[in-house]
DNA sequence: ATGAAAGCGCTAACAC
DNA sequence: GTGTTAGCGCTTTCAT
């Protein structure tokens, strides 16, 4: 691959005007820019993003950590992110973390050796590891530290949607799949359901499955619950499990929503997918993608931003499966 | 953030007997190892891979280009490709192309810009772009040109199967609801399926959808289908595709499959979501991700890979959407 | 076993 | 307008 001097010796200027044509900095004729043009694409030049950025100090890349590019939810955000980042003149390091400490880890370590500009840590089962670091971070879902911003859905509130929904369509006997416990999120959705349940005098039976969306292992879930045709609604803490939920029921001669009505979680779209169509809270995807990345990026601009929970509201989309 | 000359300064050595300690290249002894180590702890220091890529020319990246990674076929291998990848002690850029050309175009100067160590393009949409680079790149599905191995799932043979699973089954009435043009897969699996059916004596009429998984405008080229409850069996290119008609055939009170059976193609996880489950035609992820990702590493490190088509075995995975 | 110095490809301050 | 040069953080010969 050639070189920025190479270019410069063939169109007969120094590097100097070669690196000033390239950035568009400081006066090159329109002559000598004629003739720096040609000769780069004679070349076949591209600059050297590295190089460039071991002196500006600025990689131009932002590095995601996901839990899984598989999970609906999180690839629906990756999307987002990606186009944005790529909006602003950036490229997009992907990282799966599993949900995994080590692995988040791991990918810490590597992402700094890379100098990364920003990094959006999602559902981070990590603290103080992010401390030293000298890379803006921003955060979904988990709390990382006081001095990390968190964006999340209103999930507390979602919860309380989703009970409020189940009560409303006379539902009594009511059950709550809630998700793995190191997850904020699935806590708070838990705690909303709950605490609305209880205003309402009604009691909700909760059980905890500890995946999120792994089909197999959450049938195995399922199979564990007895006699789950007792209960007139459920409420699973997101669409993957509900579909798994709704597809139990079915096998089970269980109408949905006439005997059982089933509420969903995070507006994936795969609730459309499904006959019937899922109930859901809806998680404004494109909304947290966007405010992740716009205040990531206002950091790394060293724009000043208000370090402090950024929550998303979330609403009910009803559909098919509920009443 | 600290660099390399600090690191020595602070532990009383030079710069290359950091740089021997970090890279395990030389001699050092463990008393000057031991002090190296503590400084660069004391210092928070991670090791530039910028600068060591530019001097080294290899940046130890590798690029993903893929449609969309919300199409859950892409996203599955995607999640194959990045945990091989981190394994072997690379870093993913990721890049979302829309099947695109302009977007593939910007982002593959992008990426050499960033002297990516390799290119796994899929599906793309350009030809001679590829020629003048420098940067090993290996392609899934679409062909880019004859220098460029091509790993794909043997659709031909998926499309034939399908529809001699469909005839065996006793279907005369039959559709295939073919995918985009420019895509060679989903020609492939038509011209597959076509030639059994003619082999056959039967005739299957065919229409042509353009998008690939964008559930709504899948459901209005379903609309345009008349009198879709005539036929006894349908092929569908995907099993997003084949998710949505599921539903649409459903919507209509069509039974699936005592009716009309459906088969999809990928196997993809959304097949098991579905009530009924949904027959289909795997392509095996996991070995392709697999593959693409190995002989892309070889050629980075310059071992000799046969130049030719791969073509990876599919198979039928029965369901309950069809008898 | 360790250091000095050249060089990787680039930017930018400064001189002309 | 353009060139010279120092320096970004690193690796690696070649001395010692």
């Amino acid at each position: 691959m050639s070189n920025i001097r190479d270019i410069a010796e063939r169109a007969g200027v120094s590097i100097a005007t070669v690196s000033r044509y390239l950035n568009g900095t400081g006066y090159v004729s329109e002559k000598t820019k004629k003739r720096i043009q040609q000769e780069i694409e004679k070349a076949g030049y591209t600059p050297n993003a590295l190089a460039r950025a071991i002196f500006t100090k600025n990689s131009r890349t932002i590095a995601l950590m996901i839990p899984n590019i598989t999970n609906p939810f999180f690839n629906q955000m990756a999307t987002v992110i990606e186009d944005y980042t790529n909006k602003m003149g950036y490229s997009l390091f992907l990282c799966n973390t599993e949900d995994n400490r080590e692995k988040e880890l791991e990918c810490l370590e590597v992402l700094k050796s890379y100098r990364v500009s920003g990094i959006i840590a999602s559902r981070s089962q990590c603290k103080e590891e992010y401390e030293g670091i000298k890379i803006p971070v921003i955060s979904f879902e988990n709390h990382i530290s006081p001095s990390v911003i968190t964006v999340s859905s209103d999930n507390y509130n979602g919860g309380r949607i989703a009970f409020n929904h189940l009560y409303d369509t006379g539902c009594r006997k009511i059950l709550h799949i809630k998700g793995p416990h190191n997850f904020e999120a699935t806590e708070l959705r838990c705690k909303g359901f709950v605490d609305a349940a209880y205003e309402k005098g009604v009691n909700v039976d909760v059980v905890e499955f500890e995946t999120d969306f792994q089909v197999q292992i959450l049938e195995e879930y399922l199979e564990r619950i007895k006699n789950i045709e007792k209960y007139d609604g459920i409420f699973v803490f997101n669409d993957i499990a509900a579909a798994v939920t709704l597809k139990y029921l079915k096998g089970k001669g269980v109408k949905v929503p006439e005997e059982v009505q089933l509420i969903g979680f995070d507006d994936s779209f795969i609730g459309e997918l499904l006959y019937p169509a899922l109930t859901t809270i809806r998680q404004p995807i494109k909304e947290i993608g966007t405010l992740l990345i716009e205040l990531l990026i206002k950091q790394i601009n060293g724009e000043k931003v208000e370090v402090r929970d950024y929550l998303i509201k979330t609403e009910l989309i009803k559909r098919e499966s509920t009443l």
